[in-house]
DNA sequence: TATGAATGAGGATTCATTCAT
DNA sequence: AATGAATGAATCCTCATTCAT
């Protein structure tokens, strides 16, 4: 009998090492023998695990994602009131594991690879959805819908845009951040927002 | 008898293609062959006009800088008041130049790469700072020194996060994004916003 | 406790998975993957029971050898004149076994990798011998010795020719093609040619 | 200017050594890198001329076709009647170019690989199609119409397998092929074997 | 006996770059 | 100024083989 149970564990230290990889080299310069020498282990294991060097990715953008919904989920857990849940999904966001330089390196290339790669894009449309359905579901508990609609759009805006400064200038000043976008969901939910303009809201 | 003058008529040439290239292919997949194809000439002008392939990329990268600023600075000239000229750089932004789809994914790739390549990062860190730079002057002439910083921030962010989404959503909706950029602006300028506790500000 | 006795079925499975595999692949296709799957067992089997890939394919060019030569063999043992021994060696060549469409690419590939694999060439070489060599005996009973000769080397050379056209054409016409060769059988025989059936013909 | 007119040049370089490699090595361990090898040149000239490997090994069997095609074109030019064009094509196909071992070998290799490359078999079928068709048209005008059907499968057999037998035991003994086949081919035509000229039989 | 995990050499192919013309 | 022929290193991937279990 051949070693056992070894499958998910090759495939958490290959997709371990493909982020790191990432994050060191940037995605044009992640080979698979790169990869396999972060990992410790032979460049055909990766063939042998995952098909190829796109499955690899592919998994390890799923794992990226599924860290993200667990700091998200946890959080959230927790939560009764609605704006607790807005707060829970701010933190989720912006909890340290997000900020680890491979962490974030990878999520910049997972952004800018899914444009040409099919199946990165549809990990990144189920992200993106679900982020924005949990907080137009809190949002829409307090405000009347086109405010949560607003709110929603905005505050995931924020969120990403905040990440991505915070991202790109190394991963300082994040609580920062947060700050702001704690500010920026108190405002809308505060409700002491000025009215988008009617002719605005139905050009939607 | 060489021709003259052909020299900027050349590397407007092969950047526009290198940029529609990368919208096309992506970056990785953003070959020198497939660039003077695009451009209707052979590959080994590329080294004669730009000395190699990153030269080139560079040099589109602070194309789409240029373009950006352009959009920024025309708007600009014609601001007199403090909000005049957060909105100039608000619809500066949200220019149609900047959402056509091969920009788009030349700007995205252009953060995802710049975080392992000096020039770009170069390039990348300039623009970061001009945009805060313009954001924290406007502001600071309306606001006091805290809020026009923490202002600043969020504007900031909020133009990459609206930004971002809207590019990854495939460019509609760049008028709603607009409109709530509008409003946090709003919001910001008219003070209807509670202030950020002062130990949070102190640990900038 | 190790089952017992299962070498012989081991080797079998292996060798008409390997002939099967040919068969489907063609020769460069067919790997020690592809084999075991087909065998339904584990890769590794084959060096257990062959020692490598090179063994396991000159096995299977002795099966088909021996397939072969059995076809021929039990209808020699049914042979008395020697017209009856030499139609005993064209039918068997021309047995429906010899016609199975993997058996046709794995003899096509025996005859191609001989060239280039002394183990295959000496199989080869005894095969090509072992038909002469009938065929001469055959013929030396009813013939003058060189009239033998050429009539030997005349047979022989029709069975491959029509195998091979038959083989190429995909196993239509063999009762054609076997009729044919029956008609020289005939003509060196009788020194001219009895009549092929009217019937014959008219299946064409 | 780079330099001109080196493509037919090269081309018939890589298709040389092809042969040449396929003869020497086998199909199966013909890589791209032998032959660039043979030809003298880089391995990545092999995708300039040709986009890869398989295209090269189909533009090499087309070469085979074109030259067997010459040797029974130039002749059958020369030929008057029925029996000078069915000796032309006989002789065509034992051309000495038809026994060089490399072509040989090649030969075998189309054959066998045919099965497995629709590019290839389609060559192999217009090839099939041209020498039946030829030999059909020959006995046509000489034979009743079902004779000169079985006298061309019956000849174009003869030829395969005299090919096959001659280039399988290393392409002696060539002449006394041709002979054999030029007596089927008189068999057919009188109605009766001519002797083989003694001399001939003698040189066995 | 049997498995399948693991290796690493070798395969085709791609590509930026160089350079003779 | 411009070409595209030519290079060869680097890429992903395949595969026969080995071996611990």
């Amino acid at each position: 009998m051949p070693k056992l149970g070894m499958e998910p564990i090759r495939r958490r230290q290959l997709i371990d090492a493909t982020i790191s990889s990432i994050g060191r080299y940037g995605y044009s310069e992640t080979t698979v023998h790169r990869i396999s020498q972060a990992a410790g282990v032979s460049s055909g294991i990766i063939h042998h695990y995952f098909g190829g060097k796109g499955e690899l990715l592919e998994a390890s953008m799923r794992a990226l994602l599924a860290e993200l919904r667990r700091e998200v989920v946890g959080r959230l857990a927790r939560a009764t009131t609605p704006r607790d849940r807005l707060q829970a999904i701010v933190d989720g966001n912006f909890a340290p594991s997000q900020f680890a330089p491979p962490v974030v390196a990878a999520w910049l290339v997972f952004w800018s690879q899914a444009r040409h790669e099919p199946r990165l894009a549809r990990l990144q449309r189920i992200n993106h959805r679900r982020l924005h359905s949990n907080l137009h579901h809190a949002f829409a508990q307090a405000l009347p819908p086109a405010a949560a609609i607003r709110a929603a759009k905005g505050l995931a805006a924020m969120i990403d845009g905040l990440w991505l400064n915070a991202a790109l200038s190394g991963a300082r000043d994040v609580e920062v951040a947060r700050a702001i976008a704690q500010r920026f969901l108190d405002l809308e939910l505060n409700g002491q927002g000025a009215a988008i303009p009617p002719a605005m809201n139905d050009r939607r």
